[in-house]
DNA sequence: GTTGACTCTCAAAACGTTTTGGATGAGGTT
DNA sequence: AACCTCATCCAAAACGTTTTGAGAGTCAAC
């Protein structure tokens, strides 16, 4: 309702000094700045957000991809990282929006719609595959932007990560050196970077051990997903004591798996992402978790160092994985 | 990079014709307009989205408050639904945006910083107060908005909710017809609408039945406010044999609370949210939960009708509520 | 030959801000 | 008196669209 124009007039200055005084510069008397911003706060002025964007070149937005498929969005509460995201973000000036991909659309054409139609100023990009499109595309523009989670693009980008080799790397030695030597993993499919890169960690200890790496089932990254992948492995002759899984929804569904087939606990298992119904579950799901506070102001922070130009090499963030100490991994190795 | 004029000015055509042309006004001959098209496609054109926003004085956008404050989100996949409600409207050309309350701001500062500043074309308000002042704020503003739980607000505005008030009273009843008479509530903060009217629900059963009505505890909508309140509620001598929890979490707590003091489960228990983790709960939780599919949908469509200028009244949902049948509630009314 | 209707196109205004590049006048210096 | 400095203010341009109102041309009817 009221803008620069209505507010200058009524004080009898130019749109300019107004504009000024608002902002703070000091080519504006110290009486007149007080004096307009007096009159700004008396009628609630704000500058038009969209006069404001246009001119300044900045849409003061930041998009962050939700994956429409199921399954495993990284990190623990999701909803609060954006939260905490968002907050940060808007103590900068900026809003958060988010972005699922829209039915029938690719998750790179949204991107485009973004990016070409300058609706944002950075991109959160989350659920990295190795080989993403999505951060081709985005380098290939020279457009801001930072993922959750690694890929295996040449060119270095901005990223916050955990690092799930090591995660499961020692998560296997700790069930190596319980004893057991039939050590499963189900793991998540492998074009996602985490879901190969917690795999590899699994496998390398095994090859380490010299243990057998054929104990391995790949599903989709749900409860059900997980729950047919430890089917397929209790029917072996030579069934895990103990698996890896690669998300905690996936070793949900492998406890109920075990449930039905054993009637009981009688495996150990592990999952990741430490997911709050974990502490729920019968046994108590051990798991790992990205070690990390205010994950959400993390992301924000590197967002606006992406905006400001600052380089990748900069903007990369690996945090140590550590175990989450529950009751399902503590099954003897020779229970099965 | 490529805007409007270089298009133009590359096709020889007016910026005017191009516009219409790639809008497709029909005061442009068919010729022209593939012409124009075909160009646009070639290099990727999008019009500037803060420029179409200025112009079209629409900012697009529409902010959804997210509280800061733990405990309680109504739906059971908040993040679900504010994705089906982003993927739809994105597709009448708007984006959501989150907006967590910032550090040291009032909820309703928030609001006039979106509406004054005309950041957004209208708000969905989650976890709405009995008395509301944002909606007291928008309403006076005349600005669209959506509520996620109904007010007191004695002026009609555009809601969903589900039916607390019949669900809690339904599910009293049931535990009378189990033969439970102490049947106690733990409540959330009065000054919250669902709370109360959930609290009512319990309430009027319970006077229908001539049962007392004292046996309540209020507290925070977290779990550790749930056990608290069934602590309390466990160490008077005319104990409960049946606890009415305002939500899940809060149930969760009150099983907590019967664990570490009866050293396992003589009460019944029953919760309302059907949040994921209940079914893991030990015993498993029976719950309470609204129902109505892709409520992310119902959302964009009363958001964009709310825009629109349709009349508050008929934007109204009142959904029912169900049982949700577990375990917790089952306990005999004598075991305690 | 004039008029009217119709099709296609365009120049200019408008949206509300920020920023550029002065303009004005007071005061001091030479 | 001429010149410079400084503080304060402002007109106008610019951002990139959409929309308004009208111009130019063609064709048919009178």
């Amino acid at each position: 309702m009221s803008n620069l124009k209505q507010l200058a007039q009524s004080l009898g200055l130019s749109i300019t000094t107004v504009s000024r005084a608002l902002d703070g510069y000091n080519d504006v008397s110290a009486a007149t700045r007080l004096r307009v911003r007096e009159a700004a706060d008396a009628i609630g002025y704000r500058p038009n957000a969209s006069a404001r964007r246009l001119r300044k070149q900045r849409a003061e937005l930041v998009a962050v991809t939700l994956p429409s498929e199921p399954g495993h969005i990284a990190p623990p509460h999701f909803l609060d990282m954006l939260s905490g995201c968002a907050e940060h973000l808007a103590g900068a000036g900026l809003n958060l929006v988010i972005a699922p991909v829209p039915h029938g659309e690719s998750e790179l054409d949204m991107c485009r719609r973004f990016v070409d139609g300058r609706r944002v100023d950075a991109m959160l990009l989350v659920r990295t595959k190795r080989r993403d499109e999505r951060v081709e595309y985005l380098q290939s523009r020279g457009f801001p932007f930072v993922t959750n989670g690694r890929t295996e693009s040449p060119a270095p980008h901005a990223y916050i990560d955990g690092d799930g080799f090591s995660g499961f790397n020692r998560a296997t030695l700790r069930f190596h050196e319980a004893g057991h030597r039939r050590i499963g993993h189900i793991a998540g499919p492998q074009d996602y970077y985490f879901a190969h890169v917690r795999r590899q960690g699994w496998e390398a200890r095994m090859r380490e051990c010299n243990l057998q790496t054929d104990l391995y089932a790949e599903q989709a990254p749900t409860e059900q997903g997980g729950y047919e992948a430890a089917l397929s492995l209790l029917q072996r002759a030579d069934r895990p004591t103990a698996i890896v899984c690669s998300t905690d929804e996936m070793a949900i569904g492998a406890l109920r798996a075990l449930r039905e087939v054993e009637g009981g606990q009688s495996i150990s298992v592990v999952g990741h992402d430490n997911l709050p119904m974990g502490a729920f579950t019968s046994p108590p799901l051990s798991t790992m978790r990205m070690i990390g506070q205010d994950l959400g102001r993390r992301f924000a922070s590197l967002l606006l160092r992406a905006i400001a130009g600052e380089p990748a090499e900069v903007l990369q963030e690996l945090h140590p994985v550590e175990f989450v100490d529950r009751v399902s991994h503590r099954q003897p190795p020779l229970a099965a």
